[in-house]
DNA sequence: AATACGGGGCC
DNA sequence: GGCCCAGTATT
């Protein structure tokens, strides 16, 4: 038995029940696969049901207004996916009448959907002949062939979706594909692969020779930079003011707190000495509110601090992006892990 | 070709 | 603390 129908009898005995499987929409396909980039399942389910639930069609996604994908978006990260989803919907509109495409080369001009997300919409609602390449294929097929080309490589990339295209089952692509990854998502895991259960123990390269450690091969990453916010909470009638981050940085388009960014950790006597907190707030109260949290970001370290301000002045709406909410619109506001965690401890301050 | 973009789970 | 997760867009 060759590769593929050995995985694909694996997979018909071993495989996942999700949620977004035995379907050809390629809507759902669609949000499910988005969803999912870089996400581990038992994240993004409850954002797939609830993203479906609200939209139940395409044409209802496309109908949205990006304030309300992004907050239903909230907490998942890497948020130019659901802006990119609100792009793409349009685009659909648009371009191809409203009705979503299956095809490769017509998928892939979707804005978010690459390489991957375009195999997996193809292959999965058309059944067309093309082979995904994900974190698990990548990490299969590099312990499977003992290859070390790093698989974040340029090279890699092309070394990998070639084997990828020949090992694919011609005839059963959509089947093929879900089956290489829940092999790698529950058997060739990263950490402790189950080897000595594996189907392919005898023809693993990496396995024969006592080296799955050393597969997949990666570039390393350069080191995160590290952020210092002060973030300043200003009450007035039950109202507080908030910002909306810009779009060229981390968080775009989401709301938080008016804040100042330093390079340093800045003591709070530092802080009011600080030009731009003298021109935002002058003769301000302060007060911390709390000591140091750390948000980890895939390239950055954010370090917060929250005050709170009681003496603000009257012009503290001198920058335009600032505004106050009452508690009601508060709560339709996207915000970022930072500020909605923050938020729902200051709820509880005296 | 390299870098940015979140948040969470695992070791 | 580092790696990884059903990757893509931008620089």
């Amino acid at each position: 038995m060759g590769f593929s129908s050995k995985l694909i009898s694996w997979y018909a005995k071993n495989g996942r029940e999700l949620p977004w499987r035995n379907t050809t929409n390629p809507y759902i396909i669609w949000l499910s696969e988005i969803i999912l980039q870089q996400t581990r399942i038992e994240q993004g389910t409850p954002y797939f049901h609830n993203f479906l639930e609200n939209f139940p069609t395409i044409e209802d996604f496309a109908n949205a207004d990006e304030g309300e994908l992004l907050k239903l978006w909230q907490g998942l990260g890497y948020y130019s996916r659901a802006r990119n989803m609100h792009k793409a919907a349009r685009q659909i509109q648009t371009d191809f009448d409203g009705k979503f495409p299956t095809k490769y080369e017509e998928v892939i001009k979707l804005t978010g959907i690459g390489e991957y997300t375009a195999a997996a919409i193809a292959s999965f609602s058309s059944n067309a002949a093309y082979a995904v390449l994900d974190g698990n294929v990548f990490r299969v097929l590099s312990r499977y062939f003992a290859i070390d080309t790093p698989i974040n490589s340029t090279a890699g990339k092309k070394q990998f979706s070639e084997i990828a295209n020949e090992l694919l089952d011609k005839k059963h692509p959509g089947t093929y594909n879900q089956a290489i990854m829940d092999f790698g998502a529950m058997l060739c895991k990263p950490k402790n692969p189950l080897c000595e259960e594996c189907i392919f123990r005898m023809d693993c390269r990496a396995f024969q020779t006592n080296s799955i450690q050393s597969y997949p091969v990666k570039l390393k990453k350069k080191p995160s930079r590290n952020r210092f916010f002060a973030y300043f909470i200003v009450e007035e009638d039950g109202q507080l003011l908030m910002a909306k981050r810009n779009d060229s940085d981390i968080w775009a388009n989401m709301y938080e707190f008016p804040m100042i960014e330093t390079e340093e950790e800045l003591s709070i006597s530092a802080l009011v000495e600080h030009n731009e907190f003298k021109f935002n707030f002058p003769s301000a109260i302060i007060e911390q509110l709390n000591g140091m949290v750390k948000q980890v970001l895939s390239h950055q370290n954010i370090y917060a601090k929250f005050y709170r301000i009681t003496n603000p002045e009257n012009n503290v709406l001198k920058n335009s992006n600032w505004a106050f909410y009452n508690s009601e619109n508060l709560d339709k506001l996207a915000m970022h892990k930072l500020m909605f965690t923050f938020l729902e401890t200051f709820k509880k301050l005296p």
